[in-house]
DNA sequence: CCCACTAATGATCATATCGAGCAAAAGGGG
DNA sequence: CCCCTTTTGCTCGATATGATCATTAGTGGG
């Protein structure tokens, strides 16, 4: 159990920053995307981790995203670090000659509003362009059902031994709630990596070196780069029910329904309004401020604002879920 | 933003792997550290990540534990990556002439039993060693009362600001449930980063190259180990109530006063015995063998074993936790 | 000015879950 | 055979949750 740690003797290894950085248009769940113009696979925004100049991995994170989106970060919590050799792909190419090996720490943040960005190709875009099978606000999607379903079936069919077949079934039961399972919206990364076992994305294929497949479903990233922003996702989606973070995405000043939108649109389920409106109330996280909001066609809503004090009376520390049994 | 990851311009990264690894010994949980006969602080064990060789980091993990404990690991979990220059001093000394940084991933491991290891100065040892603080099984522990608050009081008291001062106080009673606040057990990290700000746990001290103070609470362990362990505990707290993993730590048979003494060993909380049980049936995480054990002196109790059928009916996913009111 | 329409807000009811305490059952030991 | 201990079973009130119905306050059109 002695280290060894010699760096003489072991390879080269490069740490790259990976943000995912969320925030609401409107009432909708936006991620920050490079994207070059000529139509390379979107990429999140990332930066080298300098050991030299940088204190911590938050500092040398908070630092270029300034620099290079003009823009402030929120709530910033470190996601997970991947290391897989043969998941980073184009990344790898960037390693330098020696091909030292890139490890990537993958950041979730929150910016209170899509800004404008300055310069360059970084825009925001839906998450759900990359997972599409996530969002149930309209019922359960018609590529889930259709496409995914089947072909999960039979990949699971396809397992030799029959314990193994077994143990696929269950797994993609469970998953993607099928047969009554429950449709659980925290698992939105153990979809995605059971897609990619199952060979349903594009990167699968990639990865392996074969013909880039264009029937992959969702759009595809560079590197492992959805894998980064499904763990953002599913990460997100939890946190929301035990933190109240969904306050670093809205504005000063929020109607409840605008706040459950926004939840709506990061959960990919559509809520119970009364009974959404009923925690929050004993949550006591939102208080009025005597303002409304003349609406698009009905009774004119109060404005709402984040009031922090209550955290400290020791309720509730989240939201409730309350989703709509079915649509 | 465009990557920027030429190796050449950037300083030398060396990533370590350090484990967390528990087992219960008995009803008690146990953590394995590294100690030398010497009276050197102790460690957790840690190994280099081999860019070359280990294509996961995972992988990495388990071959060296295998290697050097002789056991094979059940469960296993990354926790975070640290890689705040300063506070993993006696490691950087390894780190080779160059002063490459160090970067560590922690990892949680799970073993179903605390077996004798093989040779050399790795032991299991409580985890209460480290944060005696914790352990609220027989009521708050004096050391928080007597030491610990009014410590932490001054320490915010201190403050310059009238306004910081407040956050501080704020902080503090949130993090340790003083005046009313409740205790959360999970917590546990941000209550040993609180007490490291505030300079009462020994690794302050030693982090800023002042005389190694004597006078911190709990036990310190060399490096930034203690912190990590802190996650560990921390993330194993919040972890059981909604994933069946304090299964991975149980024998195959257990009696349900054994399930539950280990729960309150890793929560460090006393449990209400009704409640916790009505909970498990309702939860169906535990089926009755036919056979009892006969008890140190009452009735005897029927051994159970975990079902990992029923995972799959969708009902819970982890324990509650009924805690005792007062003690 | 009144009415239909829309969305916000308010209130109710059955059911499930949680905290807490009481009571019976099944061994071992004097 | 009685006492002690621990397991196991059960009940009661308080609280939270799922679902539905009712009321209010605007907008826009006849």
């Amino acid at each position: 159990m002695k280290p060894d740690l010699d760096p003489g003797v072991l390879g080269r290894v490069v740490v790259g920053l990976n943000a995912v950085i969320f925030a609401a248009d409107g009432d909708e769940l936006n991620v920050l995307v490079t994207e070059s113009p000529d139509g390379g696979q979107p990429a999140l925004p990332f930066g080298p981790f300098d050991p030299e100049t940088h204190r911590t991995f938050e500092i040398g994170l908070r630092e270029w995203v300034r620099g290079q989106t003009g823009f402030e970060l929120g709530y910033v919590e470190q996601l997970y670090t991947f290391g897989d050799r043969g998941r980073d792909a184009p990344v790898a190419a960037l390693a330098g000659s020696d091909g030292a090996r890139v490890v990537s720490v993958g950041y979730l943040g929150l910016a209170p509003e899509a800004r404008v960005l300055k310069g360059d190709d970084a825009r925001w875009v839906r998450w759900s362009r990359f997972f599409p099978w996530e969002d149930h606000r309209e019922g359960r999607p018609a590529l889930l059902t259709e496409d995914i379903e089947p072909a999960l079936r039979s990949w699971a069919d396809e397992a030799g031994v029959p314990g193994r077949r077994a143990a696929r079934f269950d797994r993609v039961r469970l998953t993607f709630g099928l047969d009554g399972a429950p449709w659980n919206e925290e698992r939105a990364l153990d979809r995605y990596e059971l897609l990619y076992e199952a060979g349903l994305v594009a990167e699968a294929a990639r990865d392996r070196s074969e013909a880039p497949s264009e029937h992959g479903v969702g759009e595809a990233m560079a590197s492992d780069h959805r894998r980064i922003l499904a763990t953002a996702l599913s990460r997100l989606r939890g946190k929301i029910k035990y933190r109240p973070i969904v306050f670093e995405l809205t504005p000063e000043l929020f109607t409840l329904s605008d706040l459950q939108k926004l939840v709506e649109s990061i959960s990919g389920l559509s809520l119970h309004k009364q009974n959404f409106r009923r925690s929050l109330g004993r949550a006591g996280f939102v208080e009025g401020t005597g303002r409304m909001q003349s609406s698009t066609g009905g009774r004119p809503a109060e404005l709402h604002r984040f009031t922090r004090d209550t955290m400290r009376s020791g309720g509730a520390l989240g939201l409730t879920i309350p989703r709509l049994k079915e649509m």
